[in-house]
Parts: C-alpha cells; structure tokens; sequence
RNA sequence: GGUCCUGUAGAACAGUCUGGAGUGUUCGCCGCCCUGUCAAGGCGGAGGUCACGGGUUCAAGUCCCGUCAGGACCGCCA
C-alpha cells in the first residue's frame, strides 16, 4: 500500500503517530514562514504543514507544488495548536508535519474549479469528465448509487430471486422503440441489435423453470433523449412464476423500501404504496404519472352546474361535456394579469377557456364570472373542492377527458415553483389497470405497454369488437410524477397470444417469423407469469434529488447521442465496414 | 422532424433590447511580499477568432439570415 490512512481518517486518537497519505492537492496557503497545503482524496480533507525549518528537507525534490497535484507524504499526526483548531471538517482537531513530500503526479491547471457552488457549462464538465468526477456531487451521487445497487440486489436474493444474465446481441423485434443494431461479420447481411429490455428472454426463463429471475440489466433504445432519458440505461429487471400483479408489485415494494433506506431515506416511504387505476389518475389529475405532491385533485363539478345560468357552462353540459375544478391552496394571492396569463396558458393546453375564483376571507368568491352565479353553486362548488378562504378554484368546462388534462398541467406548473412540502418528498404511487391497446396513426390498436401483457380476462370478449375498452394486467409505479417502471401479468398462452398479435395487425407468417421462439416455448409448458422493470437511473435520479439522470451516471451522453469525452459516436476505418459488408450511402 | 433558451479570457458572468475603440466583475493562472492559515491576505501582471459563416451599416459582441454545439420541451420513447 502506498498510504496508510485516507485523507479523511486521522482523528485526535492518532495524535503522535507517523501517517504516509496519499492525495490531491486541495488548495496551498503560502505564508512565507508557514506553508499549509490541504491533501484531499474521496474521504475528506487533510492539513499538511510545512515551517522553514523543515521545508529545505520537504522540498528536496526542488520543485513547486501547484493545485491538483497528487503527492505521497510523510509525517507525525499532530494536534494543532489552540486557537487554529476547524470545527468545520472531521480532520480538523489534526494535522500532518511533513517530514517528505514526493510528487507523483503534476496537474496543469484545471478548466473549472470543484467547489459544488461553481456553476459551470455540462458540455465543459462532460468533456472533462475524470475532472468533474473529483467533484463532491458526483462523488455522492455515484456512490450512493452504489450503495442502492448493492441494497437491490441483497433485497431480490433475500426474496429468493436469481440473478440471471441474458444476451446483448439479440434478433431485433422491431416492436416499440427503434433499436441500436450491430452488424454481422459472420453473416453478412444479418443484423443483431441490442436489447430495449431483457423482455423475451426473461419470459423464456419463465418456461425454462428459473421461477423467480432478476437482473440489473444494461439496455438500449435508439430514440431522442431527454433529462430523464439516455439512449443507454440500467433496469432492474424482475419476473416470477406463479406468481400475480400483487405479489410482484409487493416484491418491487420490498426492493423500493431496501433502495430508499440504502440511501437515507427509508423513514419517507412505507410499504404497501397507493394504488389507483389508470382510470383515476387519468380523471383525478390529467395523467397517467401523477404527482400526489402537487396538491389536491381534480373534481367533477358537473352536478353543481346541472341547472346554471352561466351559459358557457351550460352549452357544454348540454353537449355533453363536463365541469371540472382544481383548487390550489392559497393561490389566492395572484393579481389579475398572472389570472389573465393563467387563462391564455389554459388556451394553448387546448382548453377553450378557463374560470378562476378566489375564495375571500368573508366566504364569497372573486371572479369575473361571479355574478353569474347562483348563491347554491358558489357554496356547492367551494364544499365539492373543499376550498378555504386564501384558495384559487380553477374551472375548465369541455371534453371530460381534456378538462382533467389541462387542470393537471396547470396543476403541476403552479405546484413547481412553490416547490414541495417536506413531510412528502417521496410520493410512490401504483397505477393500475392500464388500457391495452392505444389507438395509431396507422388505425390498427398499438399495444400500451407491450403485446406480451396480458388483457384483463373479464375484458377479453371485447378485443375484436372494441380492442381500445379492454384493460390490461399492467401497472406502473410512479414517484412524484416520474414513471420509474412498469410491468404486468404477461400471456401465458399461445393461442391468446396469437389472438393480441392478430388485434395488432399482424399476418400469421410475420408473427412466426418474428416471435415463433417464444410461441413455441410456450407449447412446452409455461406457468403462468408476471414481472416488472424498474428504471435505475431515474431512481437515482429522485434519490439524490437531481434534476437529471446524467447526474447520477459516470459517463453519460449529450441530447444528440454524443460522448463529448471520446468523440462517440465517430468514423471507423473503411475496413471494418468491409468486413461486414456495409458500404457508405453518400451524404445527399 | 418541430418549438424555445444559451454560446463573450482557463471557469462563471455583465455588456446585446437602444450599433460607436475588446469595456468590466468574480474565480483561476503567473510574479513579488507575508510565521497559523483553512475558499488565507496584500501588491503587481498576463490572458479575447465576442461559437462559425454570410449580410445590413460610415461603423456589428450588439441588428438580419444561415450553420454548428449544449440544454429544456413537443413528436418519439411497445
């Protein structure tokens, strides 16, 4: 070993003891006499002290230590001398006298400081990324990461779960998203492509008697990217034999709670989550990933409307649309042009308008629609919404489905800047029952999660006569408005599976072609199963609280794919394209 | 494929709306001073293709068009 303590171990204990660290060099006070230079590593920070009377013997090497340099250096763990004691660091009560410093490494100077309140451009930090990962967000990030990681897994094996490799070159299912594809040197012409999910091979595990499979899976998909979305991403991937929607999601559960108590925060969460059906989340609060953290939900006010004069209000029920309402808690305080921008941000989500009012502290409501209404409606519509004096009612009349939409987004835009309340910084929500198809472009029913979801059985007599109605055996699991996976019961049985296929559009020969492994797998035995997928990058995203999973992953890539570190995606010599028989299309 | 934001010294920015000499701030860097600091301090200094290309103008960091790069979002993401 070439230290025998970490720059954040030595302690009032060690006093008097010879110390060999090892570190980079923090910053360098130079007082003329007295030089101090503080040696950092990943564990903290530690005062090296140099007087004149030993620098002749530290600095024999004859050179200048400059920032960043990474030295070795001997010396006696000391107490430092009254008055000078930094309460503000663990090391503090101690530092080194140097008795031999060698330089094992020189730094130029660095392209941006470390300090965590130094703001500086991505695409700088990502070009020199081993540099900004010396950085202490990235160092907590990256091992509390760790620590999740390692806590998962203890938790699936704890809960009998096998971990299970599956292949990254596989055959390409081109369902879904478009995928990354590799060509074949052995079989010119022929293409792998990497894996969207381990979704097939898991299943085939499944038939294969593996009974409970788990794996924290690297996969691929070729699509743009966004803050929570890299074209590569990890997934702790889950499926069990036997085994129902419940019995997965507890287990997920299970894992969930190991995760968030790995990294601190198990007292914010508590198994069993709640639980809505899509149904609900879509009415209550206009999207399939509710954020319960945004205040309260939205309300079907139609019945308070049923015999009103105000004539907007009335047409649309007459046509049968609906009124719904979203109170914010003391949003009352808004002034007349941010309820004018209200109005026109309302327009552009698509609403043909949108009714604000303000409960008074007196009871009675502020609005420019006040006087249209009735005594009855106002105390009807502030008892619906349980709306206080202080609050902002919003009201939008329209297409049920749209009224909840636009209320919803308004809902989470208004939430954002207010922030979120303390006691709920993590809202972990299930939402179930989601449809299985949704309707396309091309007409044909395009599968909601995936075709291997099972549809709810009591749905089934309706998947050739109204495919869009039948739900399915999916699920979601949603963390303050982030989905962060989903799963479902899958089918089990061929002919079914044949039947979704066929719902999709699908002719018989392309189904063989493209899924006959797994069809024929399944004549051979194949328990009924279920299983999930949780994504990672995006738990470790909530965890630490970022506002981007590139925070939480070493070497992550820029909206357009690239790796500004290497230069990937880059050129490759001509060659290799010949070997796989792939020639150049020139640019148009 | 689309909408929007950003690009000025090694870093972070101000300056752009309302055109007039590369003006400025903080950090970093270099030199000197300084015997207890801890983001040390003091004095001095260096450092610029205002992302790139074109246009308007007597004059462009500033206005216009295009390109590139980074970011947020829509589409997309079974």
């Amino acid at each position: 070993m070439l230290r025998t303590h970490t720059c954040g171990a030595l302690r009032e204990g060690d006093i008097d003891q010879q110390a060999t660290l090892c570190g980079w060099v923090d910053s360098i006070r130079d007082h003329g006499g007295v030089l101090f230079i503080d040696l950092r590593d990943y564990s903290g920070i530690t005062q090296l002290v140099i007087h004149p009377e030993d620098a002749a013997h530290a600095f024999e090497i004859g050179e200048s230590v400059r920032n960043e340099f990474v030295l070795s250096v001997d010396g006696a763990v000391r107490a430092r001398p009254e008055g000078t004691v930094n309460t503000t660091i663990p090391t503090g009560g101690i530092e080194i006298g140097v008795d031999k410093i060698s330089i094992l490494s020189k730094s130029d100077p660095l392209p941006f400081g470390l300090s965590d309140d130094i703001a500086t451009d991505e695409s700088t930090r990502l070009r020199f990324r081993p540099v900004d990962l010396r950085r202490a967000r990235l160092q907590r990030n990256l091992r509390t990461r760790a620590r999740v990681f390692a806590a998962i897994r203890e938790s699936m094996a704890d809960q009998g779960f096998v971990d299970v490799e599956t292949p990254t070159l596989i055959r390409s299912t081109p369902e879904g998203a478009r995928d990354y594809i590799v060509p074949s040197r052995q079989s010119v012409g022929a293409w792998y492509a990497l894996p969207q999910s381990p979704q097939l091979f898991k299943q085939l595990l499944m038939v294969g008697g593996l009974d409970r499979y788990y794996q924290i899976a690297r996969c691929w998909r070729d699509e743009d990217l966004r803050a929570d979305r890299q074209p590569e991403f990890t997934q702790l991937d889950v499926e069990a034999s036997f085994a129902q929607g419940d019995d997965v999601r507890g287990w997920i559960e299970e894992a969930m709670v190991a995760a968030f108590t790995a990294a601190g925060r198990g007292d914010e969460v508590q198994a069993p989550f709640m639980t809505m059906t899509w149904q609900e989340a879509m009415d209550l609060y206009g999207s399939d990933k509710p954020d319960l953290r945004a205040g309260p939900p939205i309300v079907d006010v139609t019945s308070v409307f049923g015999r009103t004069e105000f004539r907007a209000f009335a047409a649309t029920i007459e046509s049968g649309g609906a009124v719904r309402g979203w109170c914010m808690r003391g949003g009352g305080d808004r002034g007349r042009s941010q309820m004018d921008r209200l109005v026109e941000r309302a327009k552009e989500l698509g609403a043909k308008g949108l009714v604000w009012l303000v409960v008074e502290p007196d009871g009675s409501l502020r609005s420019p629609v006040a006087r249209f209404l009735s005594d009855d409606e106002v105390g009807a519509l502030k008892k619906s919404l349980g709306a206080e004096p202080g609050d902002l009612i919003l009201l939008a009349a329209d297409e049920p489905r749209l009224c909840s939409q636009v209320l919803g987004h308004l809902r989470l835009e208004l939430a954002a800047p207010a922030g979120h309340s303390p006691e709920a910084t993590l809202a972990p929500l299930w939402v179930l029952d989601f449809p299985l198809f949704e309707s396309s472009a091309t007409g044909e029913p395009t599968p909601a999660h995936h075709p291997f979801t099972s549809p709810i059985l009591e749905d089934l007599d309706k998947l050739e006569t109204a495919p869009l109605e039948v739900r399915s055996a999916a699920y979601d699991l949603v963390i303050n408005g982030v989905e962060l996976g989903s799963g479902s019961e899958r089918i089990h049985d061929a002919v079914l599976q044949e039947r979704i296929f066929e719902t999709m559009g699908m002719a018989s020969d392309e189904i063989h072609a493209r899924f006959g492994f797994l069809l024929d797998a399944f004549k051979y035995g194949v328990p009924p199963h279920a299983g999930f997928a949780v994504g990672l990058d995006r738990l470790a995203m909530i965890i630490l609280d970022e506002p981007s999973i590139r925070e939480t992953i070493a070497f992550p890539k820029t909206q357009t794919g690239a790796d500004l570190l290497t230069g990937a995606p880059a050129p490759i010599d001509p060659r290799q394209l010949v070997d796989v028989g792939i020639a150049q299309i020139p640019e148009a």
